[in-house]
DNA sequence: CTGGAATATTCGCATGTGGTAATATACATT
DNA sequence: AATGTATATTACCACATGCGAATATTCCAG
């Protein structure tokens, strides 16, 4: 009993699992948003938001409602946007070793061009 | 500037998103726990486990400190023990969802057995 | 310094995830 | 019906992740 449970719990988080997710998390909070909008904000390939809002309806994070041509979604439950606030104060409370992790980060990317 | 922040939260994510490194820190959330505890209290391979102790050390949501031949762990910040006790509140809103979640995996898991 | 715990790391393999390009579906307009 | 627009799905490929088995490291006891 204790294992599914913590799958679950899991699987929301692997579908938080993703800068682009997030990003759509984020924008989504402030209010209702189409597809269309979603992609224009986000800058990005139609079909890649697409999936990426495929993932987060499967785990039930949005949902959504169709208005003629247009799909507009939002966050199901305001709990999902409270747990990004308290990431960011995590991020907050530790942004020197962040930013170490970012350095790391911009390190390898730096390695993998030569 | 705000990629990498998003990136920096989304790899958390990613670290939260196992089952046993879940119930790692569900366990340590009461008090620091060495390694062998932890792999006795999880009854799982203690590679596997030392494993999944590497990415919450990597990803710095755990510290250690050596005294002798052990290594004792305890969560960084209990920020992310408030995270998850969020994720517990998310799970017993969607209760049921989360059971028609809990369905499927297990069909799947059925018929993969097949 | 040798043997034995406790823990970490490496390797090889199977599976999962993310991206783009191409295609499909659904609705609206004419 | 035919076309156009908004969105979703599929196919394919590259790369990341998780696991067990084997091996390495570190520290203590004798």
């Amino acid at each position: 009993m204790q294992d599914p449970l913590r799958r679950f719990k899991a699987d929301i988080f692997q579908a938080l699992a993703h800068p682009t997710r997030i990003a759509i998390l984020e924008l989504l909070g402030e209010g209702e948003l189409s597809a269309g909008a979603l992609i224009e904000k986000l800058g990005m390939e139609q079909a890649n938001v697409s999936q990426h809002l495929a993932v987060l309806r499967a785990k039930q994070l949005v949902t959504n409602r169709k208005v003629g041509n247009q799909v507009f979604y939002s966050v199901r439950d305001p709990i999902i946007i409270e747990v990004l606030r308290l990431m960011r104060s995590f991020f907050h409370a530790h942004l020197k070793e962040a930013m170490g992790m970012l350095d790391e980060m911009q390190k390898d990317l730096a390695e993998s061009g030569r």
